[in-house]
DNA sequence: GAATTAAGTCAATATGGCTGACGTAAATTT
DNA sequence: AAATTTACGTCAGCCATATTGACTTAATTC
């Protein structure tokens, strides 16, 4: 058995009286949103946890999970928008990219007009692989939206978004295609 | 230079016409939410590159702002608990911490009823430290809040609730300790 | 007194980032 | 037509953060 901690998330400080420690940072008028920081902290945690168990399976990582899903969404895209999506360097993405390659989960074709390029596609079983984690997330997000007041749905996509660093706004935008209308106003 | 993607996000498919690729995965009416996962996807990212900027300054990763930030939040939480929390080995925990209590961050003061305990608190540099942090991702959400409908932030809280595995839920409701009321119903 | 718990340590391994330096083929610019 | 730029890939090595398994010490609890 590893050295992992199975116990509760609650630290004993916690667990029976309340001590009442503080829940903002300051006693003025200007306090800090701890909660939600955790909360998000917590959300993301669970909500990439899903797909890494079925993705264990594959003995793959986030790392794949995320090269997956952009040439799913976006079939036939070059690796060079792949790596400006991703963040990351041609290294790295030829690493996890070559490896779902050789597991049959991405193929590449020659560019018609540009014979330089890679055109990334998934394969039948990457398409299948990806709606499978897509779903699952998707599950989540929907369970998350139960019981929440009409128009949450919407709510949450305009704050998410504008999480997102203005300057980056609108190419998120064009490339999550959502269907509801987030332009800025 | 590094061999890095500094171009835009958004792949050169996008850049100009809309080709109208599927939005959704499903044709029939069981549409898979990408916008959602995406959005929250690049939201995360950004949320957590504020602090990562200041951190590199004290050549911390974002392994160190976890254990800060939770040190913060519950002084004189137990090592064991903040396992829990972090859900990592001790091994992970012990290098990250030595780092954090050698350059002055955290310090450690022996149980008073129980010697064995290593209790944790932030010194007063690490304070300083934390709330910095803390300023920061708090204006990121403050930001995403602007000009959304009243009763936003509440359905922002439920909503990443629920995206919590409902059985830590109520181990996480304490630890983050809201002003609000999100108890289940 | 025995068993359990809290904390720490040694040693090895994996993943997913990074840097710097090159190479090749194809397209574009001059 | 030659020069330059772009798209993609590769070799080699480094670093941060996680993992596993085994073991120790001290203190508390049964």
């Amino acid at each position: 058995m590893a050295d992992v901690n199975f116990k509760n998330t609650l630290p004993s400080h916690l667990r029976e009286t309340d001590r009442s420690l503080p829940d903002t940072l300051e006693s003025d008028g200007n306090a800090l949103p701890y909660d939600l920081i955790e909360l998000l902290f917590f959300a993301y945690r669970d909500f990439t946890g899903d797909p890494d168990e079925v993705l264990a399976k594959y003995e793959f990582g986030r790392a794949h999970h995320r090269v997956l899903h952009f040439v799913e969404r976006n079939p036939g895209i070059m690796v060079t928008d792949l790596l400006g999506i991703l963040r990351i360097t041609k290294q790295s993405l030829g690493r996890v990219l070559k490896q779902l390659v050789d597991a049959g989960i991405i193929e590449q074709r020659e560019g018609n007009h540009d014979r330089r390029q890679r055109l990334l596609y998934t394969t039948e079983r990457g398409h299948a692989l990806a709606v499978d984690l897509t779903r699952l997330q998707h599950k989540r997000l929907e369970r998350a939206l139960i019981g929440l007041p009409d128009g949450s749905e919407e709510t949450v996509r305009r704050f998410l978004l504008q999480m997102i660093d203005p300057e980056a706004r609108a190419d998120i935008l064009k490339l999550v295609r959502s269907s509801f209308n987030l332009e800025d106003r």
